[in-house]
RNA sequence: GCCGGUGUGGCGCAGUCCGGUAGCGCAGGCGACUUGUAAUCGUCAGGCCGUCGGUUCGAAUCCGACCACCGGCUCCA
């Protein structure tokens, strides 16, 4: 028979033969790597057997598909290997996930795992792989199915919900086997557990059955799986790598910020020197705002409840919002967010077609009650102070609005270091306000504005708030990490809410469409992400201190202010480490400050009026004169690089 | 909010299982050293052991509640 490949040659194979045999055709090496096959499009087990005219692609494991198939294999096999250690224990579900995979289980009694089950269980593990069993597919019907998992809940639940995800499809259900252990799965597998080998298991965890917090809470293990022991390495090395670059490590580090208990959780306050780095981004910030022709406003933290009752916010929102408090017979709560002032800002006047689009910008802080379970440092707090802005715009205004305004956006990503950008476009859900040919327009003008930015965007079908289309920013940053950033919104709520108008050139009244934009989303959070891009070491503009005079002997101390002064007056921020313990020393705490430079001072300097320079992550340069680095510094801070 | 873990001077940790009035390193003060590119030496001071309550002759240590943090779940108009 003839099968078809990817490249779009084709192959001769005797009949019987299985996709696994067609690997092992084309070369040694192929088989070796082979984890699994797409036949026709659908993934395939390696033993699948091949038809006349089938297509089909060998999947490696060094691909994001080999490895899905990896690690759910290593998922089977840690259930298989708690099942050994756990008699009676359930397991629910147990997919492979980005870097890994979960599995969950319902022990015994209301059995917890502990740190030390873990190294039991991968060491169980080792064994089953040692054993080279097989994973052996089978096809039962749903009765059959039922009658085997008769006695693991999860898996009848999931039989007779039919979810075809979890290997129960119609009315039949796939299995698989190895020695003495099954799960209901749809596959597909590696071939043998040998084929598994590169993994650790992580950290145990509790998660709700189906994600529902009202089923039981299960305990899930978490572990990760990848095709080679090096693989595996470069994984380990990435999380620590995270680690050392944890902002709220290096905040407290560097004294950028904390979070006192005395104020509650998610509420931080900014130390000087943090206060200093907030206030440089949001300088820049306001800066490029006022050059984009934005007006700048200011907006009370709190409101009468009838405020967030026309502007929808009790209806939908409640839930994040703090409790109200009882002034003088009305009822005030703490905003959530800025729209419904600005709304009422556009609603102080009359507005003719002539004042749009109408920009309006703040730096505004608002409140949200997170669930204490969910705070995370500087990326999930309660207090969030949002970049702002709600942009009031004619109908035929959008789609320029929206391109200039995603060109705005990147160039102020781009400033702050981050370069790599995907975007989500967030199309009508089955549940919307509004008409459907404005949603088309919309997001039409959200579409094009993506396209003339020309950054790589997938649309989310369905995805988008009931009220508006939207554009998701996403960020990668030094280490691969993807954020959520910016978002961009179209709303059709507020303008009707809040009735509304401007005067158009026809002299009739019109509803003006709302965009709203948070940029650095918040700036809270921003500014947790940008320490972890930067692994603390801040470039030069946003830098606290942007460099330290170190006199090598205290009898060049005078010298050492007069360069001080000098940096001072070209308006660097610096400071001097004056010779109170050795240079080697004082150097290592310049250093372990992350300070982009380190200015030594010593006899020839003080005879020539020059310092010599030791970089952050560069090499030292000697006798450079005081006013050529004064300069370079200048205009590193200058191009903001 | 739920599951699990943690909370000891500014920071990082030991002591907790087997109750008997707290120890180390860094940082800080003082003194000496006067140093050319990642840790100079000595000395001093600093903690009612997250909070509140309970058991006990006696609690950092055992029990309970609460607070905060960490890892997840959930949520993310």
């Amino acid at each position: 028979m003839k099968v078809s490949l990817p490249d779009g040659s084709s192959r001769d194979l005797p009949d019987g033969a299985t996709a696994g045999d067609l690997a092992a055709s084309i070369g040694r090496g192929l088989a070796k790597a082979a984890v699994a096959a797409v036949v026709n499009g659908a993934q395939a087990d390696l033993g699948r057997s091949l038809h006349e005219g089938d297509e089909v692609a060998i999947v490696t494991s060094n691909t994001e598909e080999g490895r899905y198939v990896l690690r759910h294999s290593t998922a089977h096999v840690m259930a298989q290997a708690v099942c050994d250690l756990f008699p009676g224990a359930k397991y629910a579900i147990g997919p492979p996930i980005d870097d890994g995979f979960y599995y969950d289980f319902d022990l015994p009694d209301g059995g917890r795992f502990s740190d030390d089950d873990l190294g039991r269980i991968e060491v169980r593990m080792r064994e089953i792989v040692g054993e080279d069993q097989p994973f052996v597919r089978e096809e039962l019907s749903r009765d059959e199915g039922l009658a085997r998992f008769a006695d693991q809940p999860f898996k009848v639940e999931i039989i007779e919900g039919v979810d075809p995800d979890e290997g129960a499809v119609g009315t039949a259900v796939s299995v698989y086997r190895n020695v003495g252990w099954a799960d209901l799965c749809r596959g597909p597998h590696v071939p043998s557990t040998s084929r598994l080998g590169s993994f650790k298991l992580m950290k145990v965890a509790g998660a709700y059955w189906r994600g529902d917090e009202k089923r039981p809470m299960l305990q899930r293990i978490y572990g990760t799986a990848w095709e080679s022991d090096k693989a595996l390495a470069e994984h380990l090395h990435r999380l620590e790598e995270a680690e050392r670059r944890d902002h709220r490590k290096l905040g407290l580090e560097l004294d950028l910020f904390h979070f006192p208990p005395e104020i509650g959780g998610g509420l931080p306050v900014f130390h000087p020197k943090g206060g200093l780095v907030r206030k440089l981004m949001e300088d820049f910030s306001r800066d490029e705002h006022e050059a984009a022709g934005y007006s700048f406003v200011w907006t009370p933290h709190l409101a009468k409840s009838t405020l967030f009752e026309t502007s929808g916010h009790l209806q939908w929102y409640a839930d994040g919002m703090y409790p109200p408090m009882e002034m003088e017979g009305a009822t005030y709560y703490p905003k959530p967010m800025n729209c419904p002032m600005h709304m009422l800002i556009y609603k102080s006047q009359s507005r003719s077609y002539r004042d749009l689009p109408m920009r309006l910008f703040e730096f505004g802080t608002v409140y949200r009650f997170e669930r204490s379970g969910v705070l995370h440092g500087l990326t999930r707090v309660r207090g969030i102070t949002q970049d702002d802005s709600h942009i009031f715009c004619a109908p035929d205004q959008l789609a320029g609005e929206l391109s200039s305004l995603l060109a705005f956006v990147l160039k102020i990503l781009r400033t702050f270091g981050l370069t790599e950008f995907e975007a989500e476009l967030a199309t009508r859900p089955e549940k919307f306000v509004g008409e459907p040919a404005e949603w088309d327009q919309a997001t039409e003008a959200l579409g094009d504005a993506l396209e003339g930015a020309g950054i790589s965007y997938k649309v989310a079908e369905g995805e988008g708030a009931f009220y508006a289309p939207k554009i998701d920013i996403h960020v990668r940053d030094a280490i691969g990490r993807r954020w959520q950033m910016s978002t961009l919104q179209v709303d059709f709520q507020l303008a009707p809410r809040f009735d509304l108008e401007f005067v158009g050139a026809d002299n009739t009244r019109h509803r003006p469409f709302i965009i709203h934009r948070a940029l650095f989303g918040s700036v809270e959070r921003f500014f947790g992400i940008l320490i972890e891009h930067y692994a603390g070491a801040l470039p030069a503009w946003l830098a606290p201190v942007q460099a330290r005079v170190l006199p090598v002997r205290a009898d060049h101390e005078e010298y050492a202010a007069s360069v001080l002064g000098q940096l001072k007056a070209a308006g660097i921020r610096a400071d001097v480490a004056e010779a109170d313990e050795p240079l080697g020393g004082r150097i290592r705490k310049a250093k372990l400050e992350k300070l982009p430079y380190v200015l030594v001072v010593g006899d020839s300097d003080v005879e020539a009026g020059t310092v010599g320079v030791n970089p952050r992550g560069g090499e030292v340069e000697r006798d450079v004169p005081v006013g050529t680095f004064v300069g370079r510094l200048r205009d590193e801070v200058t191009s903001r690089s």
